[in-house]
DNA sequence: CAGTGGAGGCTTTTT
DNA sequence: GCCTCCACTG
């Protein structure tokens, strides 16, 4: 038996009521996982449920992960036979097992971001729709949003009511052509296929409503109308059905996640039981209090009282300096005081923004302090040129009709096939309605009509005989290669690495990079019995990068976007540019649902927040190229005064600063209920002045500011990384490039000119 | 065909 | 300010 008296009684229902439908409401840090591990086990365990006959769907690979391991260390010998999963993996598992009864090859691949746009670009040039006014992303975001919604072409064409939409129509027809030509699918066709095939199919249908007697979903708030319907359908001949998620954090809206699936699921399943879930064991009172304060503006909210039973803790820290770069070294400042002083540890905070250009300072001033950091997400792994070009090589020995790769790689490394030869191609596979590969071959053994050959060119002719030669000696690698030995080949027989050395300064790291692919192919291999360059592939496209964040390493920092930091906890929490245009982001501002979005977004971040929370703005950012003047985000006129302490010597408004701040807003007094000391420590650290490159106060001052670049007569050039007041004189700080390492210095003595 | 440079663009991105 | 796309030239 499975012990549930650890629960309180509020999950302990939703982990007990196991027959019929149940919504969890869950706020952050209420024990969301947690209900739903314990309710497989117990359902496993106390109610002698096969484990086979339960699936539980999520959002990332991550969440999947955690949820297993979770429930392996509640019970036993359970995970093999469960279902936990995202919902495109279970998906896609489901596609490919019933694949043929749609007519789609079993071996299809997945395409990602970039394969869809160069398809939608093709698309549009035989349309001769104008890229310069309609762009590709927005057709391609149309397509997407009609998939979510479960509208095929056929359901699309029945809404196509304006102008804009048949020519999307006209579009979507003819991308989809493209797909089932190539036997690809996208990732939003998993769910659109999955669910036209259990609605047409009723065997498949009735088989898998047969088996998972009980379905779970996380995340609920993010799922879209057809991750919704396949769930509807998969569980309505056992009617256990159990999703959890929190309206308040719903900030996917954007990828088409639709809150309507809370409305309805209360509607549709007229006797559910809705569970609120209202304590946080997560954050301090002080940290739950702000992040209400927040969200509770938000008009179309159902509305929740979070409690706590944690301790007060410390006050909401708000920072103000003047740039980005003050922000970014006093913050970092406080990073070093809080684990040299306060025994952090750096993987225990976390610097939170709005949009991922805000980290490039951030990482600036760590790599100048030497502070080890990990930024989530940036340029990812899989996106990486050279890891595409393996990829597509890849794609296409298990796949030959995906054209999308194949062009990708007819010209990497250059065989001098050009543009013009790529196009002469596809228009004789137009007209022959084959795939490039099946035109290539058809070419090849002459069979195809000879007033389509001339199209081409003799030396067209034969560098593209020569590149099918390759091909094919690519697609006889034995099946049962290993993968990691497929890779090598194709480096071998396409030159790869010359190429690579041949054409960029930094070959060294996409050689590395190379080796780092060959890498996870052979761990792939080594952990799946079935050495199947499908399931690899697979595996690829349903994979993230957020998912190779180690969370076990305390070696470093954690830069992260508000929107990755979903589902994450940190005892400390940074949440920079808090200025009105970057939270809420100015994109947001002329529509409320969006703005309400924005709202949301900034309460997920203060609920990262275990003990103590600091917020960040700066009276001018460089951003983009310009240099802004920031008023203060709306958000923090919200926060409760007797909450917060401003750590800045530089916001009290002077004759000059007036026009940069916003007057609606006030700082606090100072009779902040925070402890004195922490003030005085953290200002002490953060100690900068403010210093107006227009103001005329002393010649020599006005010469440097941060960001500088300055010669020093022993040391050289060096950038300056920071200035604070020390008595009449001013510290500079300067970080001296090639490694002469970061000194500091006193202005009036320094001998150094300004680059 | 390949390599360069100027113009324009720009949130977030679970799969 | 940086990256991507394309148009032009060798």
């Amino acid at each position: 038996m499975i012990p549930l008296d650890s629960l309180n009684i509020k999950q302990r229902e939703a982990v007990e009521t196991t027959k019929g439908p149940v919504l969890v409401n869950a706020g952050p840090g209420s024990g969301k996982t947690r209900v739903i591990t314990y309710r497989i086990a117990n359902l496993v365990t106390n109610c002698s449920i096969n484990p086979y006959n339960i699936v539980a769907l999520t959002f990332t690979n991550k969440a999947s992960r955690e949820m297993s391991s979770r429930i392996s260390n509640l019970t036993t010998d359970l995970r093999n036979s469960l279902t936990i999963s995202t919902f495109h993996h279970f998906c896609s598992r489901i596609l490919r097992y019933n694949a043929t009864s749609i007519n789609l090859d079993s071996n299809f691949s997945i395409i990602d971001d970039s394969d869809r746009l160069s398809i939608i670009k093709n698309v549009m040039t035989e349309l001769k729709i104008d890229p310069k006014i309609t762009p590709p992303r927005v057709i391609l975001s149309a397509i997407s949003n009609a998939k979510s919604l479960l509208l095929n072409t056929d359901g699309f064409k029945a809404n196509a009511s304006d102008n804009f939409k048949s020519m999307v129509y006209e579009c979507y027809q003819l991308y989809e052509k493209q797909l089932h030509l190539s036997q690809v699918v996208d990732l939003d066709d998993l769910l659109l296929k999955v669910f036209f095939m259990l609605k047409s199919n009723n065997s498949i249908l009735k088989t898998y409503q047969n088996r998972f007697e009980h379905l779970m979903i996380d995340e609920f708030q993010d799922t879209n109308i057809a991750q919704y319907e396949i769930a509807k359908l998969l569980s309505n001949q056992h009617r256990n059905i159990c999703v959890v998620g929190d309206p308040d954090q719903s900030i996917y809206s954007w990828r088409n996640a639709d809150i309507r699936n809370i409305l309805d699921f209360k509607k549709y399943y007229s006797d559910a039981k809705i569970i609120s879930l209202s304590e946080n064991y997560r954050s301090s009172q002080t940290i739950l209090t702000a992040a209400q304060s927040i969200i509770s503006s938000n008009k179309n909210r159902i509305h929740k009282d979070l409690w706590t039973q944690n301790s007060k803790g410390h006050p909401v820290c708000l920072t103000e300096t003047f740039n980005e770069r003050e922000e970014a070294t006093t913050i970092l400042n406080e990073v070093q005081r809080l684990v040299s002083e306060e025994k952090m540890k750096l993987s225990d905070i976390a610097i939170m923004y709005r949009v991922n250009a805000l980290s490039r300072v951030l990482e600036e001033v760590c790599i100048q302090n030497g502070i080890p950091y990990i930024l989530v997400g940036s340029i990812k792994f899989y996106q990486r040129q050279e890891i595409k070009d393996l990829l597509a090589y890849l794609k296409l020995i298990a796949n030959p009709k995906d054209d999308t790769s194949l062009i990708r790689i007819i010209n990497t490394p250059s065989r001098k096939i050009g543009k013009k030869t790529i196009s002469d191609l596809s228009s004789i596979a137009n007209v022959l309605n084959l795939t490039i590969f099946d035109t290539l071959k058809q070419i090849v053994e002459e069979k195809i009509p000879p007033e389509l050959q001339k199209r081409l060119n003799r030396g067209s002719l034969e560098k593209i005989k020569g590149f099918y030669k390759l091909l094919k000696q690519l697609l006889d690698i034995p099946e049962n290669t290993a993968i990691s030995e497929i890779i090598t080949r194709i480096i071998e027989k396409t030159q790869y690495e010359e190429y690579l050395k041949h054409h960029f300064d930094h070959f060294e790291e996409r050689l590395e990079n190379i080796t780092e692919f060959k890498n996870i192919a052979w761990d792939f291999s080594k952990n799946n019995e079935e050495n199947s360059l499908i399931l690899f592939l697979e595996r690829i496209s349903l994979v993230n990068d957020t998912d190779n964040i180690d969370e076990t390493s305390s070696e470093y920092l954690t830069l992260i976007t508000l929107h990755q930091a979903k589902g994450l906890e940190y005892p400390i929490v940074f949440i920079i540019g808090m200025e009105e245009g970057m939270i809420p982001h100015i994109k947001s501002m002329d529509s409320d649902a969006e703005m309400e979005e924005e709202r949301r977004l900034c309460y997920v971040g203060f609920t990262r927040a275990k003990q103590k929370l600091y917020l960040s703005r700066t009276f001018r950012r460089g951003y983009r190229g310009g240099y802004e003047r920031n008023i203060p985000s709306r958000f923090l006129n919200d926060l409760p005064k007797e909450l917060t302490f401003v750590a800045s010597e530089i916001s009290e408004p002077t004759e000059y600063e007036d026009d940069w701040v916003n007057q609606e807003y006030q700082s606090p007094p100072s009779k902040y209920s925070s402890p004195k000391n922490t003030k005085t420590r953290f200002n002490q650290s953060s100690k900068s002045i403010r210093y107006d490159i227009n103001k005329d106060v002393n010649p020599k001052e006005n010469k440097i500011s941060i960001g500088d670049h300055i010669t020093h007569a022993t040391f050289g050039k060096g950038l300056v990384t920071h200035v604070r007041k020390l008595g009449n004189d001013y510290e500079i700080t300067i970080a001296f490039t090639d490694n002469k390492g970061i000194k500091k210095f006193l202005l009036s003595m320094a001998p150094i000119t300004k680059d």
